[in-house]
DNA sequence: TCGATACTTGAATGATTGCGCAAATATAAC
DNA sequence: GTTATATTTGCGCAATCATTCAAGTATCGA
């Protein structure tokens, strides 16, 4: 009953496959990938390690990360709304800081990962 | 000394970003950029995640992805340079599984982070 | 009120990327 | 040898994306 079917976009064991898909219904896929996303691009990744040590204002950020202002303001927008980061304005300063400190966790298990290679 | 300069694609608080510069300084960012991008799309993240269980030939990961065979091949390529993938060859069939463990942890770390909210 | 500063935003653009398609490769069965 | 199966690969294109540019809003000092 193993491996004596045929492929052809079909299924070759039937069991491996459900198996595997009961572990995929368990998570918002969709959502995981957006997330993951968030970190995928230097500018974000490097606005949100820049975030990890102080919050910091847009102007500053966009000096850390070596872009433009403009550019900076589309990313942090683009993180807003993935509740990556918090918006705090003083004056006509706008600071932003993470959302909580589980990005931090992260970012430090990828790090550790990517260092024993 | 503080928030008295002019900001202009300049600096509004030099420590600050001398200090956030120094902790991006410490990592390779391409290097982590890199890597949160194989998670970032639904077919890689699917494949990966299946993974998780055990491991599957390209066929079933197709239809457990629900994409094509070509589809999933390429994205495999794609995986197999990043080395988050093994390849293992029986017959004429290809079998893939996750390079190590890290991978799993990493997926735990960030599906607790998503639940929490 | 006026001008300067700090940031945001929408449109335009050039680059990247995911996937379909068709051809190629590799292995097994006959 | 031929044929069928399983996977890989290069090309091309549509879609997505990151950034620039220019115009916009908001706040402060004069």
């Amino acid at each position: 009953m193993k491996d004596d079917e045929t492929c052809e976009v079909l299924v070759v064991d039937k069991a491996k496959v459900n198996h595997a898909r009961e572990e995929l219904e368990k998570v918002d896929i969709e959502k995981m990938a957006e997330f993951y996303k968030a970190f995928s691009d230097t500018t974000r990744l490097q606005i949100i390690m820049a975030l990890t040590v102080e919050e910091l204002c847009v102007c500053d950020l966009a000096t850390v990360a070596g872009v433009s202002i403009s550019a900076v303001s589309h990313q942090l927008r683009y993180l807003r709304n993935l509740s990556v980061v918090h918006k705090r304005k003083t004056g006509r300063k706008v600071y932003y800081s993470l959302r909580d400190e589980h990005i931090s966790t992260i970012l430090n298990t990828v790090k550790e990962h990517l260092d024993e290679t």
